[in-house]
DNA sequence: GTGCTAATGAGACACGTGCCTCAAATCAAG
DNA sequence: CTTGATTTGAGGCACGTGTCTCATTAGCAC
């Protein structure tokens, strides 16, 4: 902590530059800068006493400066999914505010819709990459063979890259996104507590299990459900493939099947499709109903009471959050503080 | 949205400089400068010109430059309680941690711990503060008329002042913490699902309710309860003082003086004294614990089981998001994109 | 000592903006 | 037209760092 009382010191030196540093020191600004910037051909000593004097006097780099000396400045691509429902579009939608915000820092982004029915198209589109057109690449993918290439392919290529929201898991610890596993628990927990104690079976519909996130969730949810609600049983997850009349098919199969149904739980991120089915529906008054991610829809659902819970990430905190780490990562700060985890938001009608 | 493809335009400019500008506006670099820094002495129709020409070339100031030419660096002073437990303790050492993130942005903070039982003693601190040594200040202290009248000499003396956590309300629209009403509802919603159904009384405990924060807790919660949750009804506060023997003394009597409790709502942020008070007493298992902010002993309380929900809001956010706003008042940033709301988190054991 | 290499110093320029001074141009009123 | 005020231009210096070049020094082996 910077003390207001340092100023009354012998020698304060508020701010101390490196010109200072090299007084401090007794060696030249060159010397210092080869130092600060770990450049060959400093012998050790010179490096320990260098090191000596930032330590003594406190001296932080002023970024400003550096960034305006290398004009540096940083542009970032969203490489997100072209189709998508509600909650992509809440996605653009920070990423747009997002870019006004950061303007002033220098830090450009911008949006690159992939197909991601086409694995090759995304790989393609990472590869086109040149460090001279971009500086990071935020990616929202599902995890492939390809896709992992591409990321190594582009960090080799000085090309800051982070999975986004979607993860690629065993690939990197540094992604911006929620444990899905924990989601589906939460998922879980919102529903069994709800019912307390009331037994019966939970529907789960999803859009593909073949998604990683999607498998987690599953995983998290089923977890929580065996291990603290004994009197609830999750039936098989419902894929819905996107396709509206399928879900509804299925939907309609599986609650005529299954009278116990006491709670619904809507896994993928996408809810307005099978919430409005659900709504077309005759359902029981008393079922509990959790979905995931606020969007207008989810939202308005909630209010109306159509919807008991909400397992979210808050988009703005997602676009954010990727922006700073992709600048953290091209400014090679290796102690940017705590990394910034996203959280998984419990959204109920009071605390929209 | 800055697209690429704006490089193939005729005079692409990636970052135009106030020099870009002066050529595009057919007037010199120190127009511009008296245009940019609203400065006297330019005719309406040259200050439209360069308007116009920032708009067309998407003309960005550089922060950066501008900063280092003014030697700007932030100085902020978090002006805190003097008591407090945890809570205290952990926002305390969030700013410690932003301490270190944002001195990479000349943002320099300190913590000022102030007597909270004397309200003279925090307007003499607030008073003594120069422009020169201070650009901003958080405060966190109880709405009374001194502080008021503080933050407006504040501000007069060019010094930013925000109201941290605990608001003062009808001052200013501009504020760091969440809306009190809605936390209070929030853990009146989260104790009124979990007893689905089931009647009782709910005990409600605070350390004061004479702070507005508390009134507004109390309030919100109350509407809850009564507009959706009828079958419960909420005990009158009962008010520790921040005494421990008190706490005990007044939480024994009130719990053998009713037998139908079924829940207990701990209002104030530190909720360590009474959640271990509560943990010596015999109560029944299936009693709904609910309680405020997120600590090493909440945490762990929920994780064990002793408490059922916990209405939080994120000590680092509120943090990073004060030093924000803060430098953000000094930069006269207008429209410095959507205020960072603080959301009323619900953590439950799953989503820690 | 000589010669060679590695290490260091001295200095200059650039980055984009703020801020200053002084001169020049423009304008309005008489 | 002149006068005086208002508006604009030209230029320079500063901010702290990065990145060159070239000269100098220190250290080492022989």
């Amino acid at each position: 902590m910077i003390k207001i009382q340092n100023r009354m010191l012998q020698k304060p030196l508020l701010h101390p530059t490196t010109k200072d540093l090299a007084k401090a020191a007794g060696v030249s600004r060159a010397t210092v800068d080869r130092v600060l910037n770990r450049r060959e051909g400093v012998r050790k000593d010179t490096v320990d006493r260098v090191n000596k004097a930032i330590e003594e006097l406190g001296f932080v780099r002023n970024v400003q400066a550096a960034n305006l000396a290398k004009s540096q400045s940083y542009r970032f691509v969203f490489a997100l999914p072209k189709s998508g429902d509600q909650f992509l579009q809440e996605i653009v939608a920070k990423i747009e505010e997002a870019i006004d915000v950061f303007a002033a820092d220098r830090i450009w982004c911008d949006v690159h819709h992939i197909d991601d029915n086409d694995p090759h198209s995304i790989s393609a589109y990472l590869s086109s990459l040149t460090s001279e057109d971009v500086s990071g690449v935020a990616i929202m993918a599902q995890e492939t063979p390809q896709v992992r290439d591409a990321i190594i392919r582009l960090k080799e290529r000085n090309i800051a890259a982070l999975p986004f929201i979607s993860n690629q898991a065993p690939l990197n610890a540094d992604w911006v996104g929620i444990d899905n596993s924990s989601a589906g628990a939460t998922a879980a927990l919102l529903i069994g507590q709800s019912l307390r104690g009331k037994s019966g079976s939970v529907v789960v519909i999803s859009e593909s299990m073949t998604s990683r996130d999607s498998m987690e969730r599953r995983l998290g949810f089923d977890q929580e459900i065996n291990t603290h609600f004994p009197e609830l049983s999750a039936l098989p997850s419902l894929e819905t493939y996107g396709n509206e009349e399928r879900a509804e098919q299925i939907l309609k199969a599986t609650l005529s099947a299954n009278a116990d149904i006491v709670g619904i739980y809507v896994m993928s991120s996408e809810a307005r499709v099978p919430l409005q089915i659900l709504d077309t529906l005759q359902l029981p008054q008393d079922l509990i109903k959790v979905a995931h991610e606020r969007t207008p829809f989810t939202e308005n659902a909630l209010r109306d009471g159509k919807l008991d819970g909400l397992v979210a990430q808050d988009a703005g905190h997602l676009v954010r959050s990727a922006i700073r780490r992709l600048k953290g990562i091209v400014d090679k700060r290796r102690s940017a503080g705590p990394q910034e985890r996203i959280r998984i938001e419990i959204l109920l009608r009071t605390n929209l």
